[in-house]
DNA sequence: GACTTATCGTGAATTTATTCACAGAAAGAG
DNA sequence: CTCTTTCTGTGAATAAATTCACGATAAGTC
């Protein structure tokens, strides 16, 4: 397997080559590594770690080095994913343009809040969150995103894993827990800001 | 310095400390642990880092950990902060709740379209971003959110340094260059929805 | 007060990640 | 076709982070 950092780079890379996809065919190690903050060895090293055949012209073929990205990191299949919690944070990320058509279909939105269910306008469709367990299983959804407050974020997180999710991404402050074999990747907005603050 | 994977669980560390606060009295580095997902000898690690006086008795007390950490990561005070890009995600931010109180003043909320600006119903003032300069300089903002689309974060940025900001906290899928005095920590969403993927 | 238990602090060992330096490969120029 | 330039790929060297092992310290118990 990858190592953790050049996974998480990587990603960082492929975002990078479908934003450029339209220009020019080649982008050197010099040119990604400004564009992402590193250095150009460090990004030839992440992408050695791919055995990519591809090598020294004017760089790396873009349309090469993406599709070998995506097989590596299994982008190149969308995932099935939804949205639990449809307040502010829940519904801007059920309409978030970057996910649409960025590989990841997301397919469904949940809330506790009836009510809220039927005013929401969006073309995702969302059901009370009850029905959660059986619509992750009927629609054979693969990653949740949790968008509650962090006293259920526990709660949803492990009716998710029961129902079969792979992969959490967490938006609540909640440190949740779940099984070794699921992946688990936190969005602290609180933690984050600290972090900021704390190296100024 | 604190190294910088330290300085980023001190932060975990601090917020879960707030949120214990009203329990018992102290919290061991094994509680801690559990409750962040890594190990007691990290956790102990982490926090010989700041040199703290007390020892060996239940665990550390909240109290005084919470103290010497507000101090080590400079969260003692609250900083001033603007959000710039109101839309879905930005307004979710502006009210977000996990900021007020807990050491983060959102003093202002920026956006180019003046009639969105017109609608939003929120305590913060909100101004038109060509107010950007202007108003961070007169409130004396220290941190910027951005929360913009990625085609104008770079200039966003840009902005938000010349008017003298110490950190930003970038949401946008852009991948933003300031100098390096200036701290800098990205959210990508689509990037973290394609390392939960890819770990799966 | 002595014994037991729980916990910390930290130097040393290990693992992981980053950086460097340079040989080798292609493209462009003349 | 040869020279020059620009890149890549990667082994070796450094640096950083994590893990381990264990002595030491307090609190609780009897």
């Amino acid at each position: 397997m990858l190592p953790t950092n050049t996974a998480e780079r990587l990603c960082k890379i492929y975002g990078i080559l479908q934003m450029i996809k339209k220009d020019s065919g080649y982008v050197s190690s010099k040119e990604l590594a400004s564009m992402m903050g590193t250095t150009d060895f460090t990004i030839r090293k992440d992408i050695s770690a791919l055995n990519l055949v591809s090598f020294g012209r004017r760089g790396y073929h873009i349309g090469e080095l993406s599709s070998v990205l995506g097989k590596a990191l299994q982008l190149s299949r969308p995932y099935r994913s939804c949205i639990v919690g449809l307040g502010r944070l829940g519904s801007a990320l059920l309409d978030y343009e970057s996910f649409r058509g960025d590989g990841f279909d997301i397919v469904a939105g949940f809330d506790s809040n009836i009510n809220k269910i039927e005013r929401i306008r969006t073309q995702i469709a969302v059901y009370p969150v009850s029905e959660l367990d059986q619509v992750v299983k009927n629609k054979s959804i693969e990653v949740g995103i949790i968008a509650v407050p962090h006293n259920s974020a526990q709660e949803v997180a492990t009716t998710l894993v029961k129902s079969g999710v792979k992969g959490i991404l967490n938006f609540s402050p909640a440190q949740i827990k779940v099984p070794s074999e699921v992946v688990l990747y936190n969005m602290d907005f609180t933690s984050a800001l600290r972090f900021v603050v704390s190296q100024i």
